[in-house]
DNA sequence: TTATTGTTAACTGTTGACAGTTAACTCTCC
DNA sequence: GGAGAGTTAACTGTCAACAGTTAACAATAA
């Protein structure tokens, strides 16, 4: 029997395509956002855009101020803030999957990595970064906890957003995440929940290191967007 | 100068009165939410409640079904999820407070426990339940850090919710709660990270544990709402 | 020129209407 | 009596319109 395609509601794919648009920095951090034009960019009509804003809201990619949603702007404090929650939810995925991760995850894994050092030796920046994400994520996956896994949709907007706008990722940065990676799958093969926990941490700590640098980089040029 | 009152924007005040109503279990976990007579009941139109609708969809707090929109009804396993995500924050803010708590703030957390010990004398459930509440706002607030803050939004309002309809908390559970909220207390008041932050996982993990032996007391009452 | 006051234009908040879909409830006809 | 078609009623998805607010700009007076 063929499968019957129910067209996805409008308001979710409006959110799905300005979300995007907003990590992709399409829209600038700091930049009005405006339902009139958006809506007419998108050939819908307001009603549908506002649902979309409300939820972007909820993900704080959208931010009130008076009467007005504008683009989220993270301050220093606030990628700081970020990655100190990143770093505890983290460590508790991996500390679950080790428990919890299966065979063919554990080879996922594998793999990942495995791509993750060609990408290196080209050096190809954007199959790093979205393998990097693909590697956080089956952990996520294979911590079997929906809970975690929707706090790290929030945080994860976040996180991706600040990579995509405010900082250039650089790519000799990569290296060390990469054996980093190879650490944490270890000891989640020797399913070693401490080990897998520490491991982890460590590496956040080093990427939030990493971010820190980059971003005094940035305080140094005055056309930055970071203020 | 006179303050001029702004009224608060429909579809905010709907999420409010609707959040609550759910937390309080006037509309019961699972039940179907319907846009039309929400907006009838309480005289709005239904885009209104539709914005709050997406809002409250995005706190997990109403899930979507087919074409229909629930009210959360978690299960056994998500509660264990939600206290293990807790314990990683909690115990985060505990560590983090440690280090920026301000001496008003160590005041406040002493006069909440004083209540906390005459409500435990009297006892007084419902305000040992909102102390506890204050216990551990107070805390997160004092870490100083939004993300975390905005993260136990999402996460307390399960907490709450869950204690609220699902778990009728017994009266004898709060005297560990009281005896742990005053260890740590101590490790703040010595601005000692690391004992805070043990402290506090050990004090979810009991609650946790409350929680659990609760749980399992009404899977055995087959008219419980926890399938 | 600088303030102050109109005057639009641009937006947001809110609503009511309409089309399409699903669910429930008949009413047949076997 | 029960399977299947027909008929409503109940909802959701989407939109266009209107009122109120704010912001920008022009016009006028000091």
């Amino acid at each position: 029997m063929r499968e019957i395609k129910k067209t996805e509601p409008l308001h979710s794919q409006v959110y799905h395509i300005v979300k995007e648009m907003i990590m992709e920095g399409k829209y600038q951090p700091g930049e009005r956002m405006v339902e009139t034009k958006v809506a007419e960019n998108l050939g819908v009509s307001r009603g549908t855009v506002r649902e979309a804003f409300r939820m972007l809201t909820k993900d704080d990619l959208l931010a009130q101020k008076e009467n007005s949603l504008f683009v989220y702007h993270p301050d220093a404090q606030d990628i700081l803030d970020i990655y100190e929650c990143r770093k505890s939810l983290e460590s508790l995925s991996a500390k679950l999957a080790a428990r919890n991760i299966t065979d063919q995850q554990l080879e996922q894994l594998e793999q990942i990595i495995n791509e993750s050092k060609k990408a290196l030796a080209m050096p190809d920046t954007q199959k790093l970064t979205s393998l990097n994400q693909k590697f956080h994520d089956t952990i996520a996956f294979a911590s079997r906890n929906k809970q975690l896994i929707q706090l790290f949709e929030v945080i994860n907007a976040k996180v991706l957003y600040i990579r995509n706008c405010i900082l250039k990722e650089r790519s000799e940065s990569f290296a060390v995440l990469v054996s980093d990676h190879e650490e944490i799958f270890l000891a989640l093969k020797e399913r070693d929940p401490a080990k897998a926990e520490e491991k982890m941490e460590a590496h956040i700590q080093r990427s939030l290191k990493v971010a820190n640098t980059a971003l005094s980089k940035q305080m140094d040029e005055p056309e930055s967007s970071l203020g």
